[in-house]
DNA sequence: CTGCTTTATATGACTTTGTTCGAA
DNA sequence: CTTCGAACTTTGTCATATAAAGCA
């Protein structure tokens, strides 16, 4: 029996045992493809960027690069043991030689191996491909992974892997970190620019006509050109490898040499802005990690290289960081020398396109590091920046990432070099769509003549980089714009001045979104995404749940306003800045005021409270204003989701347009409404949940027919007529409802619905005059009192592929509640008592039961002398237990036997007591017991001859 | 030929009101 | 005899994402 036992056990064990390393291994199997890519990735100059979005865990490793090495060698050792998936994991982990386009092979791969996990794992392994033999030199020439599609792999390439809801959490919590050590980093600039120092030394370089331009009481975009166009010849942005201390050295670094990354470059404008008493913010997109699980998964996100060894904030600007890995990374990844040089190329490549928006500029002055390296493609817009540095990777390999890359850089440079010129010296906004149509049509070219040059085809829907866009900007409050003063973007690094429509283009171009855009000033920050962002629609999905984003925001913009307000107050108040927060009539206050400020700088502390705060509303009111105008979409897919319009051919089932109008215009032929028209439609039921109920009057606004399931019930019941009734799914309105009214409790008798019981969604949904009592068993209680309740209802547990109700409690008049706690009570009192006696009561009964079975074995002991105390049979030892029982010896034989019941487990009844002298304890050494394996009776012998026999369960 | 729209398909999320048998 | 509780079992529908086809 123990040895059955045992070895059923021990079957199951290896069950658990088996079960538990296949999801181990799985786990594993998952990671280290996550390893393998990201470990590929590397190699190529690209990123762990994935692992943040899939692994919580991942995100250390990603931190520091160092680590990932160690953690996928250590991954590998783990695996060693899993003899089925070893092999593959090893082939997709050394994946990373192979060439770049495999990866939706190798995707291919581990998705088969992870689904197939489930079923396949008992049958032995998966040999779809024979790596074992492979050498690895075969696999260090770059061989790609082959296999012969044993699954037919459906659809042919890569098979969608959704994400999970697991998935979907993590992506939003690493989205949020993100956003959080973005924000971060935006107030630590932004007070690096508040540094009196650095604003002084600024201060210091600018010439001496410029410094007037603080005396100019109204202030326009217009008047800022030459401050801009100044710094933009004296500051440039460059390739720097530095080491930053922290970001005001960076800074003083940047403003001593002049160059500087777009980020210092942005806030050293914005620095030299403040310190001439403009009212200046730092302004920055917040580039962060996708809100949708693996959304940038087959992008080369490069950026994604710099969250890793730059830092968090500057992930677009490749050059810097890119260039900083290659010089100053403190533990190169290993590279095969032949994708070494490789990643040099690609690299410099991309520090190319890092400065390309301002690569016009630039190219004046011959500082700029930045070399193209193909002629032939930027050649076309800017001959003079070309210059061959690496030109043996121009003419021989090209992968398509760097087609692309080219293209974009381009594309890039042309842009910015129509928008610089027309913008300097004319900001008007009129050439937009000109200026929209030259990229496109340099593109076209380019790639002609790429294509012509590079044999192999390419597709231009690859994945493409975010290069070059525009990151970093100021804004600057002028107060001889608009009447009432306005906001004006100025991009020192591109030299541009109020060109907030460019922005969008701008990063579009380079594939980058503006999801948010934050203005930093007073240590505070403001999202002015809106300003920026025509297409609102495009970029609502990608943003963060707006209540989160607000409350993060909230403390942030109560300093930022007090920050944009105080900078440009007369030092004779100082400590007012606390005090602006109070908001004063909107418009005209502020129209009042901004005349009164435009005329003196002295002004009365109130008024310039109301000013400010005037200034802040007023910003507000233009962005609010700008939410709600957005230009109708287009294309009607757009409406499906839009905050503001609605079609009506993307109504869900549940929804309904309700009052039908005003149309606001129309789409390729479908009136368009505005979506606060759009209403939810629900059932009676669940209107009842929210403690609301349909007006007498009412009738169903929409009915909807159910299919199947009642399909089902019509063939069995054949009873068409009532089926069909009750087939239809009656929805109605908000406007329809009022609030629940449930029949009143009369006479103690508690209103039940047609199940006879009551639906405590909420206390809404309680009759009036009773109450909802959430005890055990509670019911008992009323029933024996002869009180009229209801169970309580209170939700749905899904169990068996079926919904099953929840009770809890019971719902009673108001008058019963007193007297069923108080029967409630005495009842439980009863009860308890009642348990007592019965465990009591059973104690006894085992008690009984022992002893009775220890007076009996006594006295066949004694009848029958001749049979011995201990029975030694089979000869298993156990040698996992190796009990040591002190055992009080008595004559009375109820201790022993108490002590030993409570000291072995398993144990039942035990026999055979020996006197001994007193104080003697008795140990029970492992090797001393043996087993019936037939009666399954352990005996365990002490050295003194005592012996103690177990039945085993 | 590009880009938009439609359609098909797959998946995730959400839905949600029993029966039978055996032990106490 | 009643009562209680555990085991059984894998539901349908909608929204959404994606790919592919269709179309201008």
């Amino acid at each position: 029996m123990r040895n059955r036992n045992k070895s059923k056990s021990q079957t199951q064990s290896s069950g658990t045992l088996a079960r538990k390393s296949q999801e181990g291994v799985n786990k594993l199997l998952r990671r280290s493809s996550r390893l393998s890519s990201s470990g590929k990735k590397e190699q190529d100059g690209f990123s762990l960027e994935n692992d943040l979005k899939t692994n919580g865990k991942e995100v250390v490793h990603t931190m520091d690069v160092c680590n990932a090495s160690t953690v996928e060698g250590c991954h590998r050792d783990a695996i060693e043991n899993s003899q089925a998936k070893e092999q593959e994991v090893l082939h997709s982990m050394d994946a990373h030689n192979a060439s770049p386009g495999d990866d939706c092979h190798k995707d291919t791969l581990l998705d088969d191996s992870e689904e197939m996990n489930d079923s396949d794992w008992e049958d032995g392994p998966l040999l779809k491909l024979d790596p074992v033999n492979r050498s690895p030199n075969e696999q260090m020439k770059g061989i790609t992974i082959e296999f012969d599609e044993p699954s037919g792999s459906t659809g042919g390439r890569k098979p969608v892997r959704r994400a999970s809801a697991e998935d979907k959490e993590l992506a939003e919590l690493v989205h949020k970190v993100h956003l959080l050590c973005l924000l971060a980093r935006g107030r630590l600039i932004d007070s690096a620019c508040d540094d009196s120092l650095i604003q002084a030394s600024l201060l210091s370089l600018l010439p001496t006509h410029l410094l007037k331009i603080s005396e100019v009481s109204n202030i326009t975009a217009n008047a800022l050109t030459p401050l801009v166009t100044w710094f933009h010849d004296n500051f440039h942005v460059r390739n720097l490898a530095r080491v930053e201390r922290s970001f005001r050295t960076a800074l003083a670094t940047a403003l001593e040499t002049h160059e500087g990354t777009p980020e210092e470059i942005a806030a050293l404008s914005v620095a030299l802005f403040r310190s001439l008493r403009f009212t200046a913010r730092f302004v920055s997109i917040l580039d962060v990690a996708s809100l949708k699980p693996e959304a940038d998964k087959y992008e080369p996100s490069n950026q994604a290289a710099e969250r890793v060894s730059g830092g968090i904030f500057s992930t677009s600007t490749l050059m810097v960081d890119n260039l900083k890995r290659d010089s100053i990374a403190p533990f190169p990844v290993q590279t095969s020398p032949c994708n070494k040089k490789d990643d040099r190329g690609k690299s410099s490549r991309k520090s190319k396109g890092g400065c390309s928006m301002s690569n016009v500029a630039q190219s004046r002055d011959s500082t700029s590091v930045n070399e193209s390296t193909d002629g032939k493609s930027t050649s076309q817009v800017q001959p003079d920046t070309s210059r061959q540095c690496v030109p043996k990777n121009s003419q021989g390999l090209k992968r398509k990432g760097d087609l692309e890359f080219e293209m974009q850089l381009a594309m890039a440079i042309s842009a910015t070099s129509v928008e610089t010129h027309e913008n300097i010296h004319d900001s008007s906004d009129g050439n937009n769509s000109l200026e929209a149509s030259i990229p496109t049509k340099r593109w076209k070219r380019i790639e002609r003549v790429e294509s012509a040059s590079c044999s192999q085809g390419f597709s231009t829907a690859l994945g493409s980089r975010k290069v070059g866009s525009p990151l970093f900007w100021a804004e600057v409050y002028c107060d001889g714009e608009n009447l009432t003063g306005k906001w004006v973007h100025v991009d020192a690094v591109n030299a541009i001045i109020d060109g907030e429509q460019k922005v969008e283009d701008a990063a579009a171009a380079c594939k980058t979104s503006l999801r948010y855009v934050v203005a930093f000033a007073g240590h505070g920050a403001k999202d002015v995404t809106r300003r920026y962002c025509m297409k609102w629609y495009k970029i609502a999905p990608k943003r963060v749940n707006s209540t989160w984003w607000d409350s993060v925001l909230a403390p942030l913009r109560q300093l930022e306003s007090g920050g944009t307000g105080g900078t440009i107050k007369v030092s004779e108040h100082p400590g007012e800045n606390s005090s602006l927060n109070h908001v004063i009539l909107p418009e005209k206050s502020g129209q009042e005021a901004s005349k009164e400020y435009g005329s003196k700088i002295e002004v009365e502390s109130s008024v310039k409270d109301s000013f400010v705060a005037t200034r802040n509303s007023l910003e507000d009111m233009e962005l609010e204003t700008r939410a709600l105008t957005e230009p109708l979409p287009t294309n009607q897919q757009a409406y499906k989701n839009h905050a503001l319009y609605a079609l009506e051919r993307w109504l869900t089932k549940y929804q309904i347009l309700h009052p039908k109008g005003p149309i606001l215009g129309f789409c390729s032929g479908h009136p368009v409404y505005p979506r606060s028209c759009v209403q939810t439609l629900k059932t009676r039921e669940r209107w009842l949940r929210e403690g609301l109920q349909i007006k007498g009057t009412e009738t169903p606004v929409k009915v909807l027919e159910q299919s199947t399931k009642l399909k089902k019930a019509r063939v069995s019941e054949d009873v068409c007529d009532e089926i069909d009734s009750k087939e239809t799914i009656e929805l109605y309105g908000k406007w329809q409802l009022e609030p629940l009214l449930l029949p009143r409790a009369v006479n103690g008798i508690v209103p039940k619905n047609e199940r006879g019981q009551v639906d405590v969604w909420s206390e809404k949904c309680l009759p009036p005059g009773t109450v909802h009592i959430r005890l055990p068993r509670v019911f008992v209680v009323a029933k024996r009192l002869e009180i009229d309740y209801a169970p309580a209802m209170v939700g749905f547990e899904f169990r068996n592929g079926r919904a099953v109700p929840i009770y809890d409690g019971i719902v009673v008049c108001t008058e019963f509640k007193d007297a069923i706690f108080e029967a409630y009570a005495e009842e439980e009192e009863r009860r308890a008592a009642e348990e007592k006696k019965r465990t009591e009561a059973q104690a006894i009964s085992r008690w009984y039961q022992l002893l009775s079975s220890v007076i009996t074995r006594q006295k066949l002991n004694s009848y029958y002398r001749d049979s011995s105390s201990s029975q030694p049979s089979g000869n298993i030892q156990d040698k996992n237990i190796e009990t040591k029982t002190p055992v009080q010896s008595s004559k009375d034989s109820k201790q022993p036997t108490a002590h030993r019941k409570a000291n072995n487990q398993d144990t039942t009844h035990t026999t055979s007591l020996v006197a001994l002298e007193v104080g003697h304890e008795h140990v029970f050494l492992t090797k001393n017991e043996s087993f019936d394996a037939e009666n399954s009776i352990r005996t365990k012998q002490c050295e003194c001859g005592f012996s103690i026999q177990v039945e085993e369960l």
